[in-house]
DNA sequence: TACATACTTAGGAGATTCCCTAAGTATGTA
DNA sequence: TACATACTTAGGGAATCTCCTAAGTATGTA
């Protein structure tokens, strides 16, 4: 159907989960180490439940890990996933930069010929 | 409310548009150079307004810019905003990837340790 | 002027998201 | 055993998202 065809659910996922303040905040946290459900939940006003869910979301699609202890679920972070939305963003600003180069080249060659 | 505080409207718009396969297509269409709606819409078989619902949000958050001559909308990409995604990103990947230093230099001095 | 083209506006249906409260289960502690 | 802690399950409500059809406007063309 498409041309290009990006049509990949896991990226899907990691950019809309990505895209929630709460969630981008829990990644930036697991950054500096695991931590337990309740330590995660701490700073927010929101109730536990819904901050859960939050934590469903990034497990959903990689982002993060869990596991429980007692009764203790503790989160870490798994930054193969994050690599992928970066790997998508860097292969943009490829294409637009080597657009932008040969863009240079042919308004350089423009200028040699008018020269000439 | 949080430690890190991270609830930029901006950056949630961004992964937020960059979470439809769609809209990400057309970033990437866009890539390669500018282009008019009914040239972007034509490789799905989405309705017309549907479509252009897509432009809607990607210009929304600023990701392309459009400018009408006649009755053609033409759009571009604007890779000002996608350095924004990327850049959080990265910053994730630093942070990551210094704990992952940290660790190895207190795994490397508990061995010395040891030896002596 | 008549007709085609290129969007644009209006409105709506179904799914999903993001939050909530209430109540449950499993585990550690006195 | 009684109680607290740390989640977990169930269910629901308002807002948003992603698609649709139908009809409108503005511009170029014969």
């Amino acid at each position: 159907m498409h041309s290009t065809s990006s049509a990949q659910p896991q990226i899907d996922q990691i950019f809309r989960a990505l895209s929630d303040p709460t969630r981008r905040d829990v990644v930036e946290r697991l950054s500096a180490g695991q931590a337990s459900v309740s330590e995660l939940a701490a700073p927010y006003a929101m109730a536990l439940p819904s901050f859960v869910e939050h934590l469903r979301v990034l497990e959903g699609c990689g982002l993060v890990t869990s596991q429980k202890q007692g009764r203790v679920r503790t989160y870490s972070l798994a930054p193969q996933q994050l690599k992928l939305a970066e790997d998508w963003l860097g292969r943009q600003r490829k294409l637009w930069e080597g657009r932008l180069d040969r863009l240079d080249a042919y308004l350089l060659k423009l200028k040699k010929e008018k020269r000439q």
